[in-house]
DNA sequence: AAAGATTGAGAGGTCAATCTTA
DNA sequence: TAAGATTGACCTCTCAATCTTT
């Protein structure tokens, strides 16, 4: 056990998982310290923000939260859609289709959330890393996940 | 939104977050494809593997298994003794603790595991990054976990 | 028949309360 | 009373089956 793969990449990746849990773990514990929703519904209205008209498709969502299944999301929007800050319609070009719609309570959580979770970003990542390390992790990782991603489901 | 945090940080984030989702799942799915455990139960596994004597106490455990609460272990324990990995005795020193042992058939598993676990980190962490880019990220990101430590729970 | 999305049933996770020993 | 760990109630996620539209 431990053979066959060298050390690096080993310890790189439990830093991987380590930095992950640990510093989400803090964002949702200081969102729900401010008595705001936790990270998951910010991952879901940001792609809604950025989107044109603040509108995605379901199955677009699902591409972006990469967290969570298809399944998944369809509950968590359902969830998220009870709270007001988004609404899901019938899309009118394929009826098969959901469209799910930004809200203006759902714009205004938003910018409520991301004060809190850039101050822990801050704090934990701007105040460790200088910004050449942070274009490094980004390379690195985002050719990482580009090779999963390559390598496809259940390929 | 988006305001106050350097880029960098925030894209960075975003790839640690994406490699580890896409590289953890395809971990579960490479596994679940051979019929062997999920990646959680390998995580309980391997510290026990390591430690003096192959036991180690249900708080140290914890310790070591960043991804899920004190609770949440109990109960992954619970199934990964039903299965015969490892089993639980009372600590004599002190009886209000619990010791976890492996098992022999938990080693035989872990060592089963192991291969499949590798080939994936091997075939996308191996095959994407230089052995330097891997020292670098390890650095990076034990930093910031170390960052995250230091802060302590609700500080 | 296939694509987009949701739902029922069951597995797995968390928080607060509890049990036992120190 | 506090520490170590587990349990009860509840919530969220996933897989397979289903519903609707193409």
């Amino acid at each position: 056990v431990g053979a066959e793969l060298e050390e690096p990449y080993l310890d790189a990746w439990r830093a991987v998982l380590n930095a992950n849990a640990l510093l989400t773990a803090r964002v949702d514990e200081e969102l729900a310290a401010a008595r705001l929703p936790p990270l998951a519904w910010y991952d879901v209205l940001w792609p809604l923000y950025r989107a044109e008209e603040r509108t995605l498709r379901m199955g677009t969502l699902a591409g972006s939260v990469v967290t969570i299944s298809r399944t998944g999301l369809s509950r968590l929007v359902d969830r998220v859609e009870a709270a007001g800050l988004l609404r899901r319609r019938q899309a009118r070009d394929d009826r098969r289709g959901t469209e799910v719609v930004l809200t203006d309570e759902g714009v205004a959580k938003l910018r409520s959330m991301w004060p809190v979770y850039a101050r822990v970003l801050r704090e934990h990542l701007a105040g460790t890393l200088s910004e050449e390390e942070a274009f490094l992790v980004r390379d690195a990782l985002e050719r990482v996940a580009g090779s999963v991603r390559a390598a496809g489901a259940g390929a």
